[in-house]
DNA sequence: TGCTCCTGACCGACCGGTCAGATAGTATTG
DNA sequence: CAATACTATCTGACCGGTCGGTCAGGAGCA
């Protein structure tokens, strides 16, 4: 089957397209035809392999967070311990300003979307699901060996992706986001395990700091 | 100045239909003739009072951030004690399913704007300090009172705004926001609680639940 | 000849913004 | 008081431009 796999090539094409085009203008500034020439195509290949603008974001999207999940885990599965996962994960989701701009500039896009069409609202909560489903596995084993502080896993995973999402929603609206990504996402690291760490167990704040990646 | 009165006037008007159109349609999806009819107006008339769409939204959030501001400051000044300031920011900011939901849509769809146009973003920017030193005199009592952990309170603050966000953005997504609301609201009490106390002087985590408020 | 894939002109709908004029309230004048 | 003039406010038809989606036909291959 040939065009099975030269259509799935062609599909990967738009979506990879379509997502530089709606981080940079947004998904309602985006025309078919931005991203037609962004992949290289005329615009009638965007409606010959989707059915509609809709549904091509529909399945950016859904594309977009698989990946991610898959990351996440494999991040995740590389990490030894609860507190190196917590770093792994802090490592994957702040890799660099451009691509964590990019990134969630179609993340906001995509919730305002999520917030009302049933539709997208599904892929958000596929995406939620998984993500709750990774931070509870990090939290489950930090509490099994006394690392973490005992709690709801469920409720824990939900605030530390939380932490996430609402520091990337205050770091896009910094004058500089390039100045201060680095102290972002060090602090994001830090208040992570200032919310998880059992007090005394003090796998030493400032260790931290100390094992902060340069960029 | 009977003018100056009128215009003001008219100007809320118009902003409070922005509003509702904006939180039910996303700012790309709301005409100018939508906000004009919610607003029993004609068309022109929102030219004649705003420069443009961008220029009437940007008011229109404008207002939103600086009376949002003012609630918080009135809810948490009328509260007693450090803890009891953490339940009415809560509870302000999770008045009724409808609300949040209106609310937070609108809030999404600026997110988006304010990551990409310089106007919003100052504005955005505004919202976000605001709220911190709003959340710092709150953090700067509890631990001048020995009731939360030491630490930078800027941080704290700035992390306990990103619980509220990101709680919100996952409510967002569900399936039925009416149904699990208060489950949220309650979570999220506990859950800023948790991170915010000090260990030890637990203000029983059972009391929160047992204080949590019908709607 | 027939098929898949691709092209881009075209269509109809929509929307932000403009503007010529209607309307109504107030001031001015006789 | 009535007539007139002036002004601020409001109206909605209209314009220019855009965009999602359609489609007739072209290109390349078997």
């Amino acid at each position: 089957m040939r065009s099975a796999h030269h259509e799935a090539e062609r599909r990967l094409v738009l979506r990879k397209a379509a997502f530089r085009e709606v981080a940079e203008r947004g998904f309602s500034n985006v025309t078919l035809e931005d991203i037609a020439v962004r992949a290289g195509v005329s615009k009638g290949v965007t409606l010959y392999y989707f059915d509609s603008k809709d549904d091509l974001f529909c399945d950016l999207f859904s594309w977009l967070i698989d990946s991610i999940h898959v990351r996440m885990r494999d991040a995740v599965g590389a990490a030894e311990g609860p507190v190196e996962k917590v770093r792994a994960l802090v490592a994957l989701i702040f890799p660099s300003p451009s691509k964590n701009r990019a990134f969630f500039r179609a993340y906001v896009d995509f919730c305002g979307l999520a917030a009302r069409k049933e539709r997208f609202r599904q892929v958000g909560e596929r995406f939620y699901a998984g993500c709750r489903e990774i931070d509870r596995g990090i939290v489950e084993e930090g509490m099994r060996r006394g690392v973490f502080l005992l709690r709801d896993a469920g409720e824990t995973a939900s605030t530390l992706r939380a932490i996430f999402d609402g520091l990337m929603l205050q770091w896009l609206t910094e004058k500089e986001p390039e100045a201060c990504f680095d102290a972002y996402r060090e602090r994001c690291e830090r208040e992570l395990l200032h919310y998880l760490l059992a007090p005394g167990k003090s796998s030493a704040p400032e260790a931290v700091r100390t094992k902060a990646r340069r960029r």
